[in-house]
DNA sequence: GCCGTTTTCGGCCCGACTGTTTTCAGTCG
């Protein structure tokens, strides 16, 4: 067993001892040690070996049993014993926002309820309500929940889209008699939540059944919905539904078109072809009943008199016309990024010092990187006090020291309080390069208010980015409401960068308000909001979130050098 | 379950909100 799958387990330890009501800090203490694991940079096999575990900070001895135990796959009696007593089932119902540890166990206990069907027949027939510390709104809200939570099951992340389709592709693309293969689909638009995958493939016809037969019985596919010679449905265990179809590798671009999408743009693309006295589908671009062959997609738009649309724009909202006026926007690139902006270390809740996410990001080619630990309220993530920040700071002058072209910027992600003002007084600010506001708490903000919220805080001259703006998760929980326009104004006006949180979770700013950001001239960060050096690999969705934003290289704060960025922080102090 | 020279026992992060109560438990971030 490995790091990760450890890492897993003691967190579900953690929740399941909360449900059976276990000492707090018994459960803490699983917690840590689950999180240590996830930041680990060395060997864990390697370190139990030499029986070094309990030299972490955060493993004892009982803790470092355990995790020996699980690395040899023996199996570990406690996990085992705590798994039997509680039924599976509750842990799904603990993932409903608003049912704690508490409440779960007052269901289970009470009711005997031990899944989420049964749940929600207990909350339809009014059985939640009478019991103490439930009421009528509590069973509302609990209903709500598992609504929200249904309707959003059958669409996912971006990330695990992807990582789902790449998985596909890499099995695919080297089949004996694929020609042509390609990932399409709301992956390929680098949407932010995706419903199921496409995979095209282009092949001569006598390999399609084996290429069919293949894609069918691949380890991760749970079942088929359907199998054909053109196309197949299989689900995988994942949950995620994927499409295989195959065509010849002369109908490959068109196929890959048709399968890009989305539906308004290929519907947009046929009317216009339709004008052109053409006729378009997944088949071919048609003049009668004659082929205009095409090599690929460049070709297909370029016999429609377009520029080439580059996937992400390809949802219908001015891309067509902008291809045919050759107007359309030259987008950011991964590479055009210089500067890491957002991070998180060892100071408040990331995993990893200082020097460590430093030299990770030096080595993935940036030129700086821009370290915004939680402030002082932010007590849940141990946020910094001013004390702490002034020691951070010393340590960051430090490492800035010992490297060579390199520089950490000073930053904080300060919490803006309820009235808008932030966490800190203007003295501390004063001593960041930069400054990340961000709003996380108290979210029960009508628009107006969270509205006006943004803006007093961006209102401070020391504000130099607005995080996260709405608060989102996706899938998972709406942000809070807020007049976009009104925001992005302000931050025009007053000449605040506001980020794309490049968390797949968040992709917040949502992509359809970049293109009047754009317009407004303000500047736009893609922040990783890395807690560990591994998030840094977020940034290349918030660069499909910015390409989809219609956003180029100059309309992004991190593509600038760390002189620039620093200069664009002191002109609002001024 | 983990930690530590002011402690090998007694602490361990906390403020705010919601909905339930009639002073506070549970949840969240």
């Amino acid at each position: 067993m490995d790091k990760k799958q450890i890492s897993k387990i003691l967190t579900e330890m953690a929740l399941l001892m909360e449900i059976k009501g276990d000492n707090p800090f018994k459960i803490r203490a699983h917690e840590n040690a689950a999180r240590i694991l996830d930041g680990l940079g060395e060997n864990l096999a390697e370190l139990a070996a030499a029986g070094k575990l309990t030299g972490i900070k955060g493993i004892g001895q009982g803790m470092a049993d355990k995790i020996t135990t699980l690395l040899s796959d023996q199996p570990l009696e406690e996990y085992d014993r705590l798994k039997k007593a509680i039924p599976a089932g509750l842990l799904e119902i603990a993932r409903i926002p608003g049912m704690g540890p508490k409440k779960v166990k007052a269901v289970w206990q009470e009711l005997n309820i031990t899944n989420l069907e049964e749940l929600e027949a207990a909350g339809k027939a009014d059985r939640l309500s009478g019991m103490k510390g439930f009421g009528a709104k509590t069973q509302e809200k609990i209903l709500e929940n598992i609504e929200l939570m249904k309707r959003f099951q059958d669409r996912y992340l971006i990330s695990e889209g992807e990582t789902a389709a790449a998985s596909l592709y890499q099995a695919l693309k080297d089949q004996p008699g694929v020609i042509r293969c390609e990932i399409a689909g709301s992956v390929r638009r680098r949407k932010e939540t995706i419903g199921d995958l496409d995979l095209v493939v282009s092949a001569e016809d006598r390999h399609r059944a084996a290429i069919m037969d293949f894609f069918t019985t691949l380890p991760g596919v749970e079942t088929v919905k359907s199998k054909g010679d053109t196309k197949s449905t299989a689900l995988l265990s994942s949950g995620i539904s994927a499409d295989l179809r195959i065509v010849s590798d002369a109908q490959f671009p068109y196929l890959l078109h048709h399968s890009t999408g989305s539906k308004e743009h290929n519907v947009a693309m046929r009317q216009r072809a339709i004008q052109q006295g053409l006729k378009l589908n997944e088949y071919g671009l048609f003049r009668d009943e004659t082929n205009i062959s095409c090599a690929d997609e460049e070709a297909i738009f370029r016999e429609l008199g377009l520029d080439f649309i580059p996937p992400e724009l390809r949802e219908n909202y001015g891309e067509i016309e902008a291809a045919a006026q050759q107007t359309l926007p030259k987008l950011l690139e991964m590479n055009d990024l210089r500067g890491v902006i957002h991070t998180h270390t060892l100071w408040s809740d990331g995993v990893h010092s200082v020097e460590e996410m430093a030299r990770a990001a030096q080595k993935l080619g940036y030129e700086y990187l821009v370290i915004s630990d939680h402030s002082k309220v932010a007590a849940y993530a141990n946020g910094l006090n001013a004390e702490r920040v002034k020691q951070q700071q010393a340590e960051i002058d430090a490492v800035n020291a010992r490297m060579d072209n390199f520089r950490i910027l000073k930053s904080i992600e300060c919490d803006i309080l309820g009235d808008g003002t932030l966490d800190f007084p203007d003295e501390v600010l004063a001593t960041f390069d930069l400054v990340i506001a961000s709003i996380h708490s108290k979210f029960g903000m009508t628009r107006d208010e969270a509205t006006r919220r943004l803006i007093r805080a961006m209102e401070n001259p020391y504000v130099t980015v607005l995080g996260h703006p709405t608060g989102r998760l996706l899938l998972a929980r709406e942000g809070y409401a807020i007049d976009h326009h009104a925001v992005i104004d302000a931050a025009a006006e007053l000449g605040v960068c506001i980020e794309i949180n490049a968390n797949p979770r968040r992709l917040d700013l949502d992509w359809r308000f970049l293109k009047y950001a754009k317009e407004k001239r303000v500047q736009i960060a893609i922040s990783p909001d890395a807690h560990r050096i591994e998030g840094y690999d977020d940034v290349r969705y918030g660069v499909g979130i910015a390409r989809k934003g219609w956003l180029e290289k100059d309309d992004v704060l991190n593509t600038r050098t760390a002189e620039e960025v620093l200069a664009f922080a002191r002109k609002r102090r001024q």
